[in-house]
DNA sequence: TCAAAAGTGTTCGTCCTACACCCATGA
DNA sequence: TCATGGGTGTAGGACGAACACTTTTGA
């Protein structure tokens, strides 16, 4: 059951629940995340990810679109990936009171370099080799997002969100070396690609200039399909011959 | 941030915190699911997945290791498979208040008949394709929970975690088959798990025998791995070519 | 001697990997 | 015409699917 018979609501010492999230986006080929620097203790002057409380009338999922769109400044922020990540809920990890927190995964596509909505302090996009050292648990929290990130990449389309509506193969495979960090065979990672069924669509005759040089390349739409089958196996992984 | 400075911990209506847990077994052949039912409204008479309050001191892990204490009667929890599954926080999915779950998923070797601990309501091992109509919003819970288990034994370990502390490849190869209601090939699903380092490891010199008839099997132990690579995939799945 | 379950071998196709190579564009 | 990035081709190897076959036990 769920709540026991002849519950007093109010007997105990009551929980805060909050979401965390941990908003990747890509820029000048590195992996950045949003962060919003503490104005006061504790841990005044450190890191911390972006968040805030779940009102009473919104589910988690509500209250972290709801801040993402606040703390990223972006209008519209219906169509973007957010993900619930897990719960955090150790006794201590706020000095203050009992807080459980529901942490969230977003991936932008674009990163907008305008910061801090309605909050005071302000938002900005870090790299994430940089990002060490946060509040909270939130260093915890955000190892986990990449890694759960870096692990939907070989089995989900996941990868798409990253990119804008039209996008190149050369971009969508740039996706995959920023997270995975590792350099992938460009005409396999391209066969492999196409190979999957509604893992991208082509849009017809649309071809775009990247680097401003080199020949301009055909775009692609992200499809209909959420998973990816048989995986895309980031190489040589731990546990597995080289 | 977590929470903002100078918040009044009481402002807001309290939101209690609960862990619902999906707990796996298989019994003759057949997966099933812990469940108990419910005496008082709402939902009374109806099945429900067990589970209870997070206290002030403990976190929701805690928590759902001590429920699941409670609810098989086993005395010993400890080494057992348990994870976090997510947490559903839709405003109305308690009527009588908000309720935040975080869910469990957890996964036994032998299901011991004993039910129900120190709870009142008894709780029982029901088959899981007969567990429909669940109260609240648990056939969701259950569902998801079905869904991360088979998916999670395409490219992890966990399947060990069904199994008793010596097993033979005969018993883990059924763990598979009965997960994902799927036929598999002996020979090569043997390789399979022989191949992959760290998933089994042979216990020297003792077998044993299952069907009473037929060849004594060799035992062997879970190994230290916890990811499979490459990964264990169920055949003809959606999106992939038959 | 038969049924049942464990364990081995083999074939064949498919997918992945690695490279080599050609195409289109701007400087 | 060269550098740059997009796109195609292909040979070799590893892996998985399918299935025939042997081994060891109890009835």
């Amino acid at each position: 059951m769920t709540v026991p018979e002849g519950y007093d609501k109010y007997a105990h010492e009551p929980f805060a629940v909050t979401v965390d999230l941990a908003v990747f986006t890509l820029r000048a080929g590195a992996l950045h995340v949003l962060l919003v620097e503490r104005g006061q203790d504790p841990y005044a002057g450190h890191w911390a990810l972006p968040g805030g409380f779940v009102q009473p009338d919104e589910s988690a999922e509500t209250a972290a679109r709801r801040e993402l769109a606040e703390e990223t400044g972006l209008a519209d922020v219906t169509g973007l990936h957010l993900e619930q990540l897990r719960t955090y809920s150790e006794p201590g990890r706020d000095p203050r009171m009992r807080v459980v927190s529901v942490a969230f995964t977003a991936l932008l596509p674009h990163a907008p370099e305008a910061h801090g909505g309605s909050d005071a302090a302000a938002a900005r996009w870090v790299p994430y080799d940089g990002a060490g050292s946060l509040a909270f648990d939130h260093d915890r929290i955000l190892a986990d997002a990449h890694d759960r990130v870096g692990a939907k990449l070989e089995y989900t389309c996941l990868a798409t969100a990253f990119c804008p509506p039209e996008f190149t193969l050369g971009e969508l495979q740039q996706v995959y070396e920023t997270v995975w960090g590792t350099a992938l065979d460009r005409p396999n990672f391209r066969r492999k690609v196409l190979a999957t069924a509604g893992f991208v669509e082509p849009v017809p005759g649309a071809a775009r200039l990247t680097g401003g040089r080199g020949k301009p390349a055909a775009l692609y739409r992200a499809g209909t399909a959420t998973t990816l089958h048989p995986p895309l196996l980031r190489p040589s992984r731990e546990g597995r011959p080289v």
